[in-house]
DNA sequence: TCATTGTATGGACGATTGTCCATTTACATG
DNA sequence: CATGTAAATGGACAATCGTCCATACAATGA
């Protein structure tokens, strides 16, 4: 009934052309779509009609532009870490260029708003689950992975020379990095479990002062309260 | 066809009376099953079909002993939950009763083959990312969650108070309580993400330095070595 | 031994899943 | 304006979902 309507005042608000442009606002209003069906309902329940629903496209379109329904996680998974990518290279480039400048730009950026909320760390760990029956997600879900630990690690090696710890340097980047990463995932998880507590201002505080312990010549507290 | 001979030769080996004792042992057994199809398949795709396939048991059993299958996935979360607390009470009890004895028998306990296998981190995760869209889950994916948060903070109470820093104990053993169990959920999800490339030592050692420089009076990272 | 009771079975049911395609719509080009 | 091509629609389809029930089975008490 009102389908075409719909479509119209949404993507053609005059009469402009639809061709190519808009074929590739649908496509992004369909992983869009996506991301929301996936934070709302979890990836049991996001089911086409759900999706469709929310992008407020026709059920042929999932076909149309992925070919499958999977395909369409798999973009939109992609979608979402590049995402997360591209914001965490911007923080890095504005931040200073120290190793603790870094490391704090890293802790700030994963705890920002833009990518600590409601929608995406569901999205996140919905997609992270998904990953056993969908190896391709696999990927995609590297948010925190293998590109993020390396910086990392070059930081904290970095951060150890300083002590003079030339001895054990190697093997102790490996555990703070292992620890530091850890921490990070599991504040996202207490995000996740208690969202109405979950008190930004002490997650970045805790993760401060435990770069301090290890760092006490690098960190302090006043780190986190800064934006 | 062999579906009443799987289930004599399965719970009857002789000539056993059926009656309670099997009605108790199906029950188990489909609760089993539940365990074994969320860890193989996700949520998403542990159906009502994969559930009794791997109970060998028919249709309608989990109709007559759960009334259905949300109850049938409640009850499993309920079972998984209690045994990780029976378990780590246990393991509390058999430890000394000092604070640092107490903190060390949780993360031996947290990372013991016992609690930290490839079943029951799968069935963790998923039940937990079920919760939103079945909130009953809620009381029983409770996995680290206020109780034990309630027995670290005390611990760490007392650990913190030896260094006689009695101004900001309370605010500084929240602290302490927040980032250990984000430590130890992250341990959960690295091990989850990496199942293979996993190395409990590595985990325990990365704890126990933690806590080293947290309390470096209290631990050591020969506590990381013992079983 | 026969009736009763509780347990177990497996197929039927409507609802919903993801896929696909015949059809319609709308724009660009001749 | 007419024609061709790409984009979008929404219903049809088989497969599968969870629920439920008529039936069968097995053990117990009279």
């Amino acid at each position: 009934m009102g389908h075409k309507d719909h479509h119209q005042t949404k993507f053609i608000p005059s009469n402009a052309p639809t061709s190519r442009t808009a074929k590739f606002k649908n496509r992004q209003g369909l992983i869009e779509a996506t991301l929301q069906a996936l934070s709302d309902l979890g990836y049991a329940n996001a089911s086409v009609s759900e999706i469709i629903k929310r992008a407020r496209l026709s059920r042929g379109m999932i076909h149309l532009h992925f070919g499958s329904k999977d395909n369409l996680v798999i973009e939109t998974a992609k979608h979402a870490s590049e995402r997360y990518h591209a914001f965490l290279e911007t923080c890095l480039k504005c931040a200073g260029p120290s190793p603790q400048e870094q490391v704090e730009a890293i802790v700030k950026h994963d705890l920002s708003e833009d990518v600590l909320n409601a929608t995406s760390v569901r999205v996140w760990y919905e997609l992270r689950g998904a990953i056993y029956f969908q190896k391709e997600l696999a990927s995609y879900s590297d948010t925190r992975d293998e590109r993020l630990r390396n910086v990392l690690f070059h930081l904290f090696i970095q951060l150890l020379e300083t002590y003079g710890l030339k001895e054990a340097t190697q093997e102790n980047a490996e555990d703070v990095t292992f620890a530091f990463l850890a921490l990070m995932e599991g504040m996202w998880t207490d995000y996740l479990l208690h969202q109405n507590g979950f008190q930004r201002e002490n997650a970045k505080r805790s993760v401060f002062r435990f770069l301090q312990t290890l760092f006490p010549d690098h960190f302090d507290l006043t780190g986190a309260k800064l934006t």
